[in-house]
DNA sequence: CTCCAGGGTTTGC
DNA sequence: GCAAACCATGGA
């Protein structure tokens, strides 16, 4: 099926975000993603793109998942008179904010941890692909993300062996939490942002900066900010400690295009610093 | 070899 | 309350 996309929307921009750690690849710049179930391939550009998946998923999957709801060019072609966000939206237009699933998000931020954007990637897929369910997807194998209630019955040896080190029982006991009910991940996406924000960060393991990330990427909360290693340098190189945040309910978008431009500026001809 | 990665928890003051 | 030590692992 054709899709037209009228907007912002950069495939290779989005894969490199770090937001999203399962994006795979096809012939001829076709990209692979995963959310849930549901698997959609797709390839174009200038607004004009193939998808693999028919027009009722892509309006109730991947329409919300590329928040195709919310024009980003708003933002990217407006002057917000402030020349650190300036440059950072100019150099991440084509970005978005991806609406993930939450059980997803939760155990790849806990996994995130002291770990570089490759090593994040390489643990995620490979728990999908021991414990995931298969996935059909034009000829191609992949799996979905296990859901907790599979996880919880994984033992912490065996979570070990997907190179999680010390996060290992953090990632068993959200779990255990996850599944039993203990912690309702479905039900809280009708909770306000603080409670939200509240309850992740009953799960160990799981700090201000995770708990923002999940709010964030996994229920759409575009208000939060996480605030890592980058986005503090970059709070530090612009002298302004309300860099992201004062942008109020969109204070996490800024936040993906400050993060972007924040850790790819300046290797761009110096080949590829990510992979 | 050393340094660092989309941090969090524990410990010591 | 805050700062520092410590945590596994892989990539550069």
């Amino acid at each position: 099926m054709k899709v037209s996309i009228g907007d912002d929307f950069d495939l290779l921009k989005i894969e490199k975000s770090g937001q999203c750690f399962r994006v795979g690849h096809g012939a001829e710049g076709e990209f692979r993603f995963i959310t849930g179930r549901n698997v959609l391939c797709i390839k174009g550009g200038g607004g004009e793109y193939e998808v693999s998946c028919g027009e009722e998923e892509w309006r109730d999957v991947w329409t919300p998942y590329f928040d195709l709801g919310r024009r980003y060019s708003d933002i990217t072609e407006r002057n917000w008179n402030d020349e650190y966000i300036d440059a950072a939206v100019a150099y991440g237009k084509g970005l978005r904010v991806l609406r993930q699933d939450p059980w997803e998000m939760l155990v790849t931020f806990i996994i995130s941890q002291r770990k570089n954007i490759p090593a994040i990637s390489k643990s995620v897929e490979m728990i999908a692909g021991r414990y995931g369910e298969p996935l059909e997807a034009g000829g191609q194998s992949v799996n979905a993300f296990p859901p907790a209630e599979v996880l919880a019955r994984v033992s912490e040896e065996e979570l070990r062996e997907c190179s999680l080190g010390y996060r290992a029982p953090y990632v068993k006991s959200a779990a255990e939490m996850a599944s039993s009910g203990e912690l309702d991940l479905k039900a809280l996406e009708s909770a306000d942002d603080e409670t939200l924000f509240e309850e992740l960060m009953r799960v160990r393991g799981v700090g201000k900066k995770v708990a923002n990330c999940v709010c964030l990427f996994g229920y759409g909360r575009t208000a939060r900010v996480p605030v890592d290693v980058w986005i503090a340098r970059a709070i530090e190189e612009s002298g302004n400690s309300e860099l992201c945040s004062r942008y109020g309910d969109i204070g996490g978008i800024m936040q993906q295009y400050v993060f972007f431009y924040a850790k790819n500026k300046g290797s761009e001809q110096k080949g590829k610093q990510n992979e």
